[in-house]
DNA sequence: CCCATTTTTTAGATAAGCCTAAAAATATTT
DNA sequence: AAATATTTTTAGGCTTATCTAAAAAATGGG
């Protein structure tokens, strides 16, 4: 059985390579980990010696399939709590994250699947970020990032790239949540802002907002 | 905040001395922690620094008013935990103490509160036991336990006094579960077995047996 | 009431996960 | 390509919670 802060390393490199792939320097991971370099170095040594990830000495580390396996079943656990505290709890999504933090770690055979259940298998967390299936696999319909889109093209908000706490704040600050419909109304190749109408309202985000925002097409 | 090897040790400490709130030795509460003598002291040193167990060397240990209030949390987390497992999820009243152990301490302002609310606040988990209220208080009908009473009273069966798993499984064997209506048919002088009804169903148990069952009056 | 037994505490060790400081390896600049 | 800067690793320490072994205190039988 591996220890909270082994699942969260193994998460954490999960997150860090998901979209690349790539060999991950210590020095990244220590920052996702808010720790230093040495004990970064540590634990990679030991999970390597588990079999978790792949590391080679000043090069750099990435998960191996044993790990990446470990990692989708946290970052399932993980998402299916944050859809439990929101839709069950009343929670907002701006105020699910560290209690999933914990709840994630809960170690039974059975617990997730009968959580998954009980919440009726959803596909996306309260984020709109996809909740891997019960052998691990990621099944969902392709998103793009609002940011592709083109004057007058338009969609519905699926997900954020980023959940931290910032972000959401923000968007709930702007009135935008997952299920809107979005269309695009303006671009300013001037600073790259998006004006965009949400039902009713119309607003003007910035390029990098504009890249944290997952559209699907209708 | 307090580690999960503390809360286990207040939490534990609560269940040995709920009855008489005498002092307890080292050595009952090592015994009960699965743990060394040598470890318990420790702990309990490091528990009276807090303030939360007045303790005396080679004397023994008892909660302090603070230590008990926490020790009531963490019993009510492990109670509205079980209860979800059993009423949410579809567990077996024998299946949940090792996963509530668990989430009993996850740490978060709102997150009992809600759960209670969500379980529209149960005042007994599913062994019967009461469930503290949000200000740590236990308020519920009292109840006997089924030994006390003669033959041909009856009641409802409210709670088991010894929750372990082989209780528990024994139970689900002669097919008895709370809310059944008890009746005592008869009880044997010679080895203080009693011979009940349930329903329509009639068995013999053991006068230890018998102990372990809390009875509400109708 | 004293001596043997039991209980409890202390002392010192271990493992995990973190730290700082120093050394080693790699990368960058000129 | 050498010197400098950065990154990474190693070495040694700290804390928590555990352990064993030994010392100290309490208990109880004769």
């Amino acid at each position: 059985m591996l220890s909270q802060a082994e699942e969260n390393y193994l998460k954490e490199i999960y997150a860090l390579g998901e979209e690349t792939h790539e060999l991950l320097s210590t020095n990244s991971i220590a920052k996702k980990m808010k720790t230093k370099a040495s004990s970064a170095t540590d634990m990679l040594q030991k999970l390597s010696n588990k079999g978790l990830v792949d590391y080679t000495k000043y090069k750099g580390a990435r998960l191996s399939r044993k790990g990446e396996t470990i990692a989708m079943t946290i970052v399932r656990k993980h998402r299916l709590w944050e859809t439990f505290l929101v839709e069950k709890l009343g929670y907002n999504w701006d105020e699910v994250h560290d209690i999933a933090e914990q709840l994630e770690h809960i170690q039974s055979k059975t617990l997730t699947n009968r959580l998954d259940a009980f919440l009726e298998y959803p596909t996306r967390d309260p984020h709109g970020h996809p909740i891997p299936n019960i052998n691990g696999k990621i099944v969902t319909s392709e998103s793009i990032i609002l940011a592709d889109l083109n004057i007058n093209e338009e969609g519905i908000l699926i997900g954020v790239k980023d959940a931290s706490d910032n972000f959401l704040k923000y968007l709930n600050k702007i009135n935008i949540t997952i299920g809107d419909n979005i269309k695009i109304l303006d671009i300013e190749p001037f600073d790259n802002s998006f004006t965009i109408s949400s039902d009713t309202k119309q607003i003007t985000i910035s390029g990098n907002v504009a890249k944290n925002l997952y559209i699907k097409n209708q």
